[in-house]
RNA sequence: CGCGGGAUAGAGCAGUUGGCAGCUCGUCGGGCUCAUAACCCGGAGGUCGGAGGUUCGAGUCCUCCUCCCGCUACCA
């Protein structure tokens, strides 16, 4: 298992270029990637690192038909902005590319032209649903209707959000296309697919036996997928925006986004080095991707059964997926502006790169979801950052400055106290190797800091401030010391946070160090001068986090305002006074709630409605709590016909008013009233 | 519904083959005064999501259950 390689190729999920970059990708994916390089870089390795956007998929053609524009120029702006901002957060990708590129095409073209000449495609024929107004297929989640089941009239293709049952457009009451909202046609189209259950027992040799190291998460996932027996993946699509199948009478198809988006490493490493065959071709480079869990079985399944089919590819020896960073609280969301944006946290807080890197490596999700928190980016600056580091480095230095005029004094004996510090910070390099070799970079970053703890220690044990009164000569080597230590600090955080070890390296006046020096007590000369010190990290004060919590505050708000303005459902057919009669609806009071278990929207109420007690399931778990429902008056409508709903029969319907955002909130009269009261 | 991952101190996490439950932050008490009111030491705080089982011994292995997330449009 132990292999040896001479070189390194990694990926990072290409960022789809529909939207800016959030702080979820960087602590998913981006910073995680980026410690891994730099590390392997710093030791020496030949490595690089291939990122760029993924620019083509039907989301992109919908967002620029939204705003009146072509996809180009949607995808030109974020991938301006995506890059940007990248290379503000000091991200090291050896390449930043594109798949709107010439090469990509050339090569994703090429790549599907030989399985395609190989047989290695089945072709299938099937009817899909068509917009013809906007002229363009409708993948499921693009048709819009009534819920057979609980006449939920925004229901989609795939799926009823409302009862939460999975659907088929075909089950859709009244479909119509959420492009352009005509009624969809059905229209015959032909595809092909690549056949991924002949590739069932490659993958299980592959991961299932060969790579038992894996990460739980992403080796659990292949393995469910195996078990569950692969089925043939279709690899083209009906859209005009992306890169055309190259075989005759393919006309209006492209390459399936999924297909073209992986291919995207390999067009990448050639236009970084016409060398890319050897990080792509040879069995002695190790490539990892970087990704995030939605994208594990398309870098475990589909892409691996793609290079395999082409072949003369090599495949990934990890896949180090992270779960998902939630923001206070909430799921974090493009399209609700539920986020922390890269490119605005650099104008908003310039100068604190680290921070947000060290914030989000110390937060990653690795082994399961996390929260990000404007209050605990605060502390970890204040209490970590400032507090441990900048302090240490900051106390060494000033001392130096102090009492020897920021020349470095020379080390004079060492004490069996001195060793013993120097020993338990040399012996931090091997953990820390270990964590970041093993993909643990949240263990990794608190074996870095810890040099800086063992700085700290070692000053408070040894007093140089005390000791200089009384032994002067003993304070150089203590300062001496502490200057290796610092040095030492510089090394270990780069991967980290490298803006910071730079700024340490300036305050040194020291050139870079490689990190087999990582260890050493020699890297500050004796009589070497140092520059001036300045702080490393400053405070994070409680106003500016406020301005960043009422940011979001905002956001919210204004979700909730746009979604209720959205519209509002016409007026429904006219009915008679006899029609209305015959709905009995009463004043009634809860008495009891509970959720249903096993379900998510359900609630079992017991209500009171002055005719008798009884028993009311309703779909509104995700609205009310149990505890905030009871006592409460509520509208029933008394006789509707009882329905048994998961083991309870359901006797009548609990009013409510749904606004647009999808938000339901209970009518009740406006003065208690007593139970079983008429409405009408 | 099914499958995968997760649940450990107030917060965030680690816990490798079963063997005295740990780390960072916060909190409380003390020390220090070189340092950005920073640093250092000590204490309190946990029925390891729940219920059963295997074992001399279970956070760890087995069974069942609950909740969160993903597999499913946007999306890492």
């Amino acid at each position: 298992m132990a292999k040896e390689f001479k070189r390194y190729l990694v990926t990072s999920a290409l960022p789809y270029a529909n939207g800016p970059v959030h702080i979820g990708h960087l602590a998913g994916v981006y910073i995680p990637s980026d410690i891994y390089v730099r590390y392997l870089r710093l030791k020496g390795c030949d490595v690089i690192s291939v990122c760029g956007s993924d620019e083509h998929g039907v989301p992109i053609t919908i967002k620029a038909r939204k705003e009146g524009v072509t996809p180009q120029q949607i995808v030109d702006r974020y991938h301006e902005i995506i890059e940007r901002s990248f290379r503000g957060l000091g991200m090291s990708f050896d390449i930043y590319s594109r798949t709107s590129s010439p090469t990509h095409a050339e090569t994703a073209s090429a790549f599907f032209r030989k399985l395609y000449d190989e047989g290695k495609f089945i072709e299938r024929t099937s009817m899909q649903y068509y917009d013809e107004q906007a002229q363009t297929f409708l993948a499921d989640r693009y048709i819009v209707g009534t819920c057979p089941k609980c006449g939920n009239e925004r229901a989609y293709g795939d799926q009823c959000e409302q009862c939460g049952s999975t659907l088929s457009p075909d089950e859709l009451v009244e479909p119509h296309s959420a492009v352009s909202g005509s009624v969809p046609v059905k229209r015959e189209t032909k595809h092909w697919y690549l056949p991924l259950d002949q590739y069932e027992t490659f993958l299980r040799e592959w991961i299932l036996d060969g790579h038992k190291e894996w990460k739980s998460n992403v080796y659990g996932q292949c393995k469910s997928w195996l078990d569950g027996g692969l089925q043939p993946r279709a690899v083209s699509r009906d859209l005009d925006w992306g890169i055309p199948v190259p075989v005759e009478g393919a006309e209006g198809k492209v390459l399936y986004v999924w297909f073209d988006a992986p291919i995207g490493y390999i067009s990448a490493t050639k236009d970084l080095t016409p060398d890319w065959e050897k990080y792509w071709k040879s069995e002695d480079t190790k490539m990892v991707h970087f990704i995030g869990k939605d994208n594990i079985v398309f870098h475990c399944i589909v892409f691996p059964s793609m290079l395999k089919a082409h072949g003369g590819y090599i495949l990934p020896e990890n896949v180090p997926a992270n779960e998902f960073l939630n923001l206070e609280g909430d799921k974090i969301s493009t399209s609700r502006n539920w986020a922390v944006w890269l490119h605005e946290y650099l104008e908003d807080f310039p100068g604190k790169e680290d921070v947000l890197r060290y914030v989000l490596c110390a937060n990653a999700p690795e082994t399961k979801d996390n929260d990000f928190t404007w209050k605990d980016f605060q502390a970890r600056n204040n209490n970590e950052l400032v507090a441990v580091l900048g302090n240490f480095v900051n106390r060494a230095l000033v001392l130096t400055k102090k009492y020897y005029d920021g020349k470095v004094p020379a080390c004079g004996e060492l004490n069996d106290y001195d060793c013993e510090t120097i020993a338990e910070m040399a012996a931090v390099k091997g953990s820390l190797e270990q964590n970041i070799e093993h993909y643990h970079f949240r263990e990794a970053l608190k074996d870095a800091m810890n040099i800086a703890r063992i700085g700290n220690k070692y000053l408070a044990d040894t007093e140089p401030w005390k000791v200089v009164k009384s032994d002067p000569a003993r304070v150089e080597t203590i300062l001496n010391v502490a200057l290796q230590i610092t040095a030492n600090t510089a090394i270990a955080i780069e991967p980290f946070m490298p803006f910071s070890a730079e700024k340490i390296r300036k305050m040194l006046a020291l050139e870079k160090f490689g990190w087999e020096r990582l260890g050493a007590t020699d890297l500050v000369p004796a009589g070497h001068e140092i520059g001036e010190p300045v702080l490393l990290f400053e405070k994070i004060e409680d106003d500016v986090i406020q301005r960043q919590l009422d940011k979001l505050a905002a956001t919210k708000e204004a979700n909730r305002i746009a979604e209720a303005a959205q519209h509002v459902e016409p007026q429904k057919e006219e009915v008679s006074f006899d029609d209305f009669q015959k709905m009995d609806i009463r004043v009634a009071t809860i008495l009891k709630a509970e959720k249903v278990a096993k379900t998510k929207k359900l609630l079992k109420l017991t209500v009171d409605t002055g005719i008798d007690e009884r028993e009311i399931v309703s779909g509104i778990a995700e609205h009310f709590t149990p505890e905030e429902l009871v006592g409460r008056q509520v509208l029933v409508l008394v006789n509707l016909a009882p329905r048994e709903l998961k083991g309870t029969l359901s006797r009548g319907m609990i009013l409510m008013a749904e606004d647009a955002s999808g938000k339901l909130r209970l009518l009740a009269p406006n003065d208690a009233t007593n139970n079983g009261a008429i409405v009408g």
